[in-house]
DNA sequence: GCCGTTTTCGGCCCGACTGTTTTCAGTCG
């Protein structure tokens, strides 16, 4: 699939064009195709070879000539054209925060600088100060952008697993303050990465919130500290955290409008302008008259749609369901019934079975299915078959004392080598379930080894199937979107592995899935107890990708989990 | 560059903060 690498090349032209003063809608367009064909669930060419690349919204003749050149040849000329004209440091340079096009351009013509080197040079000289609009002050921003920027690139984007608590710590410190305080942005997103924090409030005293703000005893330095906004960059992983303080009456309005995304918002502004309405970060307006703002609800309202859940706010169809009255009705924290993936000290987790079922009855679980490692992950503690019937048997010992929740008896077994499962199948019948994984040989065959196990009629999920680790590992060889057709026509369940570094499938995964039917199950991978509280971020993927319970396998009453061999287990 | 019940030209979302200016340009979200 080609997608990603035909985005990354519209956006660096749109970095281009921006840089050399181009229009800036030319310059939008390029960026929204990007983002278009980067996150939409269908495979660039396939869609190039049915000859439906106009249908795509945002890609017209030109841009769509340039994706037939890339399918076609492997590059773009315009890009290499653009790419010619500049120093080729040009499209990293564009990504330092505080340095625009507009300040590189002038720059680049007073100081033909050609690298990052020649840029931090240049800040240091005396002529920089002579330039029109350059004053210490902002040289300094530019010089702490290049910093940020260098340390941030060395760090990427982090997981949603790890901002989280940043943001849960924040907020539980700026509450006193506050009368009503949530994060938006991509965090309430659920985006599965987060580039920075935004949090909004309302407060009776709006000076306070921002000097306690800037105050806040985790910050590592102070961007801007304004009236109604301040900036702090936090110690953790360089994140950048906004507040926003605003009116009571707003706040809706402005949790809307900060929750974005983007391209959903400006939907929502275009169809405002087209009933003569505005809508901004204060409200909707009739003229001067507000007539929305102080809820979500009410904002949503006016235009005629119900509330969208945050998680699919991504301009994808949302807006268009919300107004057909189509919006899906997704999973929630209460529809979770069960975990199907935890690892007990039997293989490499680090607690005992009854551990980990008084904590999936705290939790309010109706099952649980504990799934330990197969013999050949020896580095993990995988159980030979005498230990897996030694497991089990002290699996049915407990479950007679725990009445109240059916503990189901699986494992995650290694796909091999040639797609055959780590166990006999014989063993695996004496499983309720079977999760099947990929821990080895990565890049060898992993397509047709996943086909194959699919086959295997003890086969019920497939664990984590992209093998991603969003902060150090690219993932497999693998052929997803196969992957995921075969899991419909096999009646495979596909894993959303919730452990914070995973999140696989991604959102245009499921999407994908859910148009092939396929049942996913959520599973937190969990090594210990404290884990299983990743399921929140498996359910908020979940929700990215429009799932109600019904698609969900953790939502079935035990009796009815979709199960390949579902009659023949006995819960 | 895209788009079309203002349809082949002329629009395209908009406000806060900063720094450099002295009324505004650049950057960001």
């Amino acid at each position: 699939m080609k997608n990603s690498e035909i985005a990354q090349l519209f956006d660096e032209i749109a970095d281009i064009l921006e840089f050399n003063g181009e229009n800036v809608f030319k310059v939008s367009a390029y960026r929204k195709a990007a983002r278009t064909i980067r996150e939409m669930p269908d495979d660039i060419e396939q869609i190039y070879k049915n000859n439906k690349l106009s249908e795509i919204p945002g890609i017209g003749k030109n841009i769509a000539q340039h994706i037939e050149e890339y399918l076609k040849t492997g590059s773009i000329s315009k890009y290499k054209d653009l790419l010619s004209e500049i120093p080729a440091s040009f499209v990293e340079m564009m990504k330092i925060p505080n340095l625009g096009p507009k300040t590189l351009k002038l720059l680049y013509d007073n100081f033909k600088i050609n690298t990052l080197d020649e840029l931090k040079n240049a800040l240091e000289t005396q002529q920089v100060l002579k330039l029109h609009g350059m004053g210490k002050k902002k040289i300094e921003n530019i010089k702490r952008g290049i910093e940020l920027y260098l340390s941030k690139k060395a760090a990427g984007r982090i997981s949603l697993g790890i901002a989280l608590p940043v943001v849960f710590s924040i907020v539980d410190y700026m509450k006193d303050v506050c009368t009503d305080i949530s994060p938006c942005g991509s965090l309430r997103r659920m985006k599965e990465t987060i580039g920075d924090i935004d949090i909004l409030c309302t407060a009776t005293n709006t000076k306070q919130v921002i000097e306690r703000f800037v105050n806040y005893p985790g910050k590592h330095s102070v961007i801007s500290e304004g009236e109604t906004k301040g900036s702090i960059i936090v110690k953790e992983n360089l994140l950048q955290v906004d507040i926003r303080v605003v009116s009571p009456d707003c706040y809706g309005a402005a949790l809307q409008y900060f929750t974005g995304s983007k391209e959903h918002n400006i939907k929502l502004r275009t169809i405002a302008k087209e009933k003569g309405l505005k809508i901004n970060e204060y409200g909707v307006f009739k003229g001067d008259k507000k007539i929305a703002g102080k809820t979500e609800e009410e904002v949503y309202k006016v235009f005629g749609m119900p509330f969208i859940p945050p998680e699919i706010r991504e301009d994808r169809g949302e807006i268009e369901a919300a107004l057909d009255g189509n919006l899906p009705v997704l999973v929630e924290e209460k529809d979770i019934l069960g975990d199907m993936h935890i690892h007990t000290n039997w293989s490499d987790g680090s607690n005992t079975v009854e551990e980990i079922v008084k904590r999936a009855i705290e939790k309010g679980y109706k099952f649980i299915g504990l799934a330990d490692h197969s013999k050949t992950s020896k580095f993990a503690g995988g159980l030979t078959i005498e230990e897996l019937r030694k497991r089990n048997k002290e699996i049915d010992e407990i479950s007679k004392k725990y009445p109240e929740i059916t503990i189901l008896k699986g494992m995650e077994v290694d796909i091999l080598g040639d797609g055959s499962l780590d166990y006999p199948n014989e063993v695996l019948a004496e499983l309720d379930f079977v999760i099947g994984s990929i821990h080895q040989g990565f890049k060898k065959n992993v397509t047709e080894r996943m086909l194959k196990a699919m086959e295997n009629p003890y086969l019920d999920i497939i664990g984590h199937p992209t093998g991603r680790l969003i902060s150090s590992r690219e993932g497999y060889d693998v052929d997803i979107d196969m992957v995921i057709e075969y899991a419909g026509k096999t009646g495979t369940c596909l894993e959303i592995n919730a452990y914070y570094d995973r999140l696989d499938l991604n959102d245009t995964n499921i999407l994908k899935a859910k148009e092939k039917k396929v049942i996913i199950c959520i599973g937190t991978d969990a090594h210990s107890v404290y884990m299983m509280e990743y399921m929140k971020l498996g359910i908020g993927t979940a929700r990215r990708g429009w799932l109600g319970k019904n698609e969900i396998l953790n939502c079935y009453p035990v009796r009815e989990i979709p199960f390949k061999r579902k009659k023949m287990v006995q819960f």
